[in-house]
DNA sequence: GGCAAAATCACCCGATCGGGTGACGACAGG
DNA sequence: CCTGTCGTCACCCGATCGGGTGATTTTGCC
């Protein structure tokens, strides 16, 4: 399920409801129970350090789910600034290959063109995106979300030692 | 505060002491107050609900608390990875100003060095983390958590001696 | 069919990069 | 004292890059 942007406030109303629900429940169901039985056999004491128990770890839930990020982030790709930049389909394949750190030659085999029209490619891409190297192109384009940035789709988790 | 990776456990445990302390406090000023005064003039339902709803913040607090802790990734660049690839200070320098997307004549410059310099340096940092351009350079240092990346907070952890 | 955009490829040329080698001074450690 | 490491700089040289121009074919659209 996508769930957009503005669905998040609903969502954490929801939560409190919830959460006020379940308070208003525990106090009506105390007020019931109190009464007829455990106040006298637990004593005043016991019962509301139960009550307090409870609600502590409520709140506990309540918060964790208040502070749970949605955070995956599973990387949109920014089609207005494609469109606004005016980047066409096969500068978007050259930019998505120039990631990867490969020689013009090498991005050239694996797009199935020469080394030339690589270079074509990236001359104008250097252009609309008004940068001057491969690397400043690379910065820029994940900036802009053109292309998935370390840490948005796959998360690589480095090895302190060999 | 170099706060060393041994530290986060006893941190969280010193939440819980805290809440565990301002729970026991909470009940014994409950019990100290209650039979007094508040338990005829309020009734045991107002107070249990005071108490519930006094422990359900106390627990909101404590659950935003204890998920908060981890969310940030503050980037704690990898030592180990630095020390096993035998990286001198002066070719880490040279590698955060790889990330600019500059030219070595500029990346010169702002180390206050000549050129050639700085194409030694790169000479040997290319060597050291197997690549054969910046591009590869930079993609490997980010992955080694080297060099902080796009999505990671900009603020690095400091360095232990300089 | 005509037109515009896109994609492809070629060529030239200067600047830069990447690899290799050698050298010199500083500095720590055995 | 000697050795090793680090930092600095220089030179050569081939490969690559980046900028520019021009041309052809393909594609889509009116």
């Amino acid at each position: 399920m996508p769930m957009p942007g503005w669905a998040i406030l609903p969502a954490m109303g929801r939560t409190i409801l919830i959460y006020a629900a379940a308070l208003a429940a525990t106090v009506l169901l105390l007020e019931w129970l109190q009464y007829r039985f455990w106040a006298r056999e637990l004593g005043i004491e016991m019962l509301v350090g139960l009550v307090g128990l409870g609600c502590v770890c409520l709140g506990i839930w309540v918060g964790m789910r208040l502070t749970r990020r949605s955070d995956p982030t599973p990387f949109t790709r920014n089609e207005a600034a494609i469109r606004s930049l005016g980047l066409t389909p096969r500068e978007l394949d050259v930019l998505e290959a120039l990631v990867g750190g490969e020689s013009n030659k090498t991005m050239a085999r694996d797009l199935g063109v020469s080394p030339n029209t690589v270079k074509t490619h990236l001359a104008r891409l250097f252009g609309k995106l008004d940068v001057t190297s491969r690397v400043q192109a690379i910065e820029t384009a994940r900036s802009l979300r053109l292309i998935p940035a370390p840490g948005d789709s796959d998360r690589t988790i480095a090895r302190p030692d060999g």
